[in-house]
DNA sequence: ACCTTTCGGCACGGTGCGTGCCGTTAAGTG
DNA sequence: CACTTAACGGCACGCACCGTGCCGAAAGGT
């Protein structure tokens, strides 16, 4: 009974097993929430938490592979387009929705933590893609897809590399700019995009 | 005559004042050639350079001050469009000798270094932004603008979101993908351009 | 009740940061 | 030309984080 009694005194049963991935998660995200990008590492993660670092490098090897996991719990049904059979309205509304979710305290600081070190690091470059934004782009391509076939869109036109270039442009503005995507700028892609395929 | 024989014998001539930052710069582009963007630190170049890193505070505040000079000196001119009377066959052209140029040796891991370092400091962003690729976007913005003047293009539409647009589809591509700008995707993203607002 | 796994705590060597202090050397001054 | 001043290289420091190893304690399965 030496240190014994910090626990006993904070009334915290003891420690678990698999449930203790879950609250390291939840304690990432935390800690990206309140400290923001800076500050995000293991170690910070594990006093946090009040766990020995190899609790953590047992289930994820990196700081990356962590902050994935945390990603995909954040990544919200935010992506979901509506369909209310106006293309132009439904995208709009899901651009003007997403990008401050994107920039905002969850999703942004853990987002842009894996962005950084994906800069060094292709795998995991290709992993971030893979894992996220290839999804976002699926579901574009799908909604402007249905609308293609209700006639909204010219017909014969692949649409794979519009869709790409929707999502792309409002990436580029999230990553590389200090301007998010605001109502301009998403009208005047929007602009674009129907002027070359709106029939 | 301690250790200056080291000097004498390599036949360097001394040390000097502010050619100094010249080599300085050398050096880090050097270390980026050659060793990517991992280990691309303070020390290391002090270390390659011979250099107390004392000689590297006095000139750069921190390592994306140094690489934003750095970059600065390795940014060709292959920024600069054609102008052959053809819009779609100068746009093509640069976007498809730009990306390999964006993502190879010198210039390719030194952005890539800046990039990762600004996700987690928005004023260096901000910065990035407008050192670099506001005149990206600028210059393409002049090509289109002329092709616009020449009649190749609508008249009475502003272009300032489309220019963003090109020139943001292809870092999208070069930042979180593994892909490059490939033909087929330069060809796509004009495709869409010139429908949308070719006359 | 036993045994195995997981756990927290601690310490280690390694690396980079940013700073301080040396004694030396180059460049500017009269 | 001698003298002053500023820049220099080298070294060391405290700090932070990395990834790993070892320990004894606790938890969960049998």
């Amino acid at each position: 009974m030496r240190a014994d009694k910090i626990r006993d005194m904070a009334k915290e049963p003891r420690r678990r097993g698999a449930a203790r991935t879950d609250e390291l998660l939840r304690t990432t995200i935390e800690l990206a929430t309140e400290h923001g990008y800076a500050g995000l590492s293991i170690e910070a993660v594990a006093r946090r938490a009040g766990v020995g670092k190899h609790t953590i490098y047992r289930r994820w090897p990196s700081m990356a592979a962590l902050l994935l996991d945390a990603l995909s719990r954040v990544w919200t049904t935010d992506l979901d387009y509506h369909d209310t059979g106006d293309v132009r309205a439904d995208l709009r509304e899901q651009f003007l929705r997403s990008a401050p979710a994107l920039a905002a305290p969850p999703i942004g600081p853990v987002y842009r933590a894996l962005i950084a070190e994906a800069q060094a690091d292709e795998t995991l470059r290709a992993t971030l893609y893979d894992r996220f934004l290839r999804t976002v782009e699926e579901r574009t391509l799908a909604r402007i897809v249905r609308a293609q076939r209700a006639g909204e869109l010219v017909a014969g036109v692949d649409l794979t590399f519009p869709a790409e270039v929707l999502c792309g442009t409002l990436y580029y503005r999230y990553l590389l700019s200090t301007r998010l995507a605001e109502e301009k700028a998403v009208d005047a892609l929007l602009d674009m995009f129907m002027a070359a395929y709106g029939s």
